[in-house]
DNA sequence: AGCGGTCAAGTTGAT
DNA sequence: ATCAACTTGACCGCT
């Protein structure tokens, strides 16, 4: 009944993403840019396309995409348009492929933006530079049917309330192809499902219910509760995070990821449920495939309703 | 081939 | 003040 997920990576599988670094383009004339820029995003391509083939083939019914799979895309200086890439045909025909396939075979996309992109900062040059990167995941996603752009809801600026709010004015001015997919999580810092799950409902935003953050940063829901008001802010499967400690609930870290799923931290609550639950463990695909033996899932054929 | 230094970005909490 | 974490070590340049 439940979806795992895998996150971005491959420990043993010989699938690389590649990447690059603003320094070292920065100093090539702009063609050569443009052509290493091409072979890295070309490169990446098949890679998804390969790492969807192995979720595929290993009943992983649900890949998350690298938020680098068009290296430095919205750099200031090193950015980039996809058109402007000398294999900008071939980047485009191997991406169409993935979605193909990822629908053929039932692996449902995913995107997590990284840690910049924060729609309640106080700073209107981070919040515009944090829609430009949302707009060029959307474009990926687009291009590939990922029906899930998931962020944080940012730090707290010392006033929850005014950072949400400021969230929700940004959320207004979003575009189609970012408002249709963007989620939101809780985090283990400063907003539990108890601070999202109000503002969730209120702008038609579906909440992505991480139980491993929630046990860091209690609010008095049981996981009970939070799933079930999670779920109702869906309107299509739901997507959930699972995590285990890197040294026991007890440590001063809690939040640290360890290396597997320890299948007592996957919540009892969820093994009956329809929904997508992304592993985030440091051993990758290891660890999806061992959690899933530990809890005797057998990930069915059922498709998640796409956008 | 191996290894050390470096890498765009924001915010938080530990040290 | 610095650092590590965060969805993830990868890459360049020197030896």
């Amino acid at each position: 009944m439940v979806r795992l997920g895998l996150c971005c990576l491959f420990i043993d599988q010989p699938i690389k993403f590649r990447t690059t670094t603003a320094t070292y383009i920065g100093k090539l004339p702009r063609a050569q840019q443009l052509a290493r820029l091409s072979a890295l995003c070309l490169a990446n391509a098949r890679a998804l396309f390969a790492a969807i083939i192995f979720c595929g083939a290993n009943k992983i019914g649900c890949f998350r995409v690298n938020s680098r799979l068009w290296p430095l895309k919205t750099h200031p200086e090193a950015g980039y348009k996809i058109a402007d890439l000398p294999e900008v045909k071939e980047i485009k025909a191997v991406l169409s492929q993935c979605r193909q396939k990822a629908a053929e075979l039932d692996v449902r996309l995913t995107f997590h933006p990284d840690q910049f992109v924060l729609l309640s900062s106080p700073r209107a040059d981070v919040v515009a530079g944090s829609v430009q990167e949302l707009d060029y995941q959307a474009e990926v996603a687009s291009m590939i049917g990922a029906d899930v752009i998931n962020i944080h809801a940012g730090g707290g600026y010392g006033d929850k309330a005014a950072a949400l709010k400021r969230m929700g004015k940004v959320l207004r001015r979003l575009k189609i192809p970012v408002r249709s997919r963007l989620t939101i999580e809780n985090d283990d810092r400063t907003y539990s499902p108890a601070d999202l799950l109000p503002f969730c409902r209120a702008n038609g935003i579906p909440m992505v219910y991480d139980a491993h953050h929630h046990r860091c940063l209690p609010d008095g829901l049981s996981v009970q509760q939070a799933t079930a008001e999670a779920i109702q802010t869906w309107d299509r499967e739901p997507l959930f995070h699972i995590s285990s400690p890197r040294s026991g609930w007890g440590a001063k870290q809690p939040g640290w990821h360890h290396d597997y799923i320890d299948k007592k931290d996957f919540p009892v609550e969820w093994r009956s449920l329809d929904v997508t639950v992304e592993v985030e463990a440091k051993a990758k695909e290891l660890a999806v495939l061992r959690l899933r033996k530990d809890l005797s899932v057998v990930t069915p054929f059922r498709r998640h309703k796409a956008i």
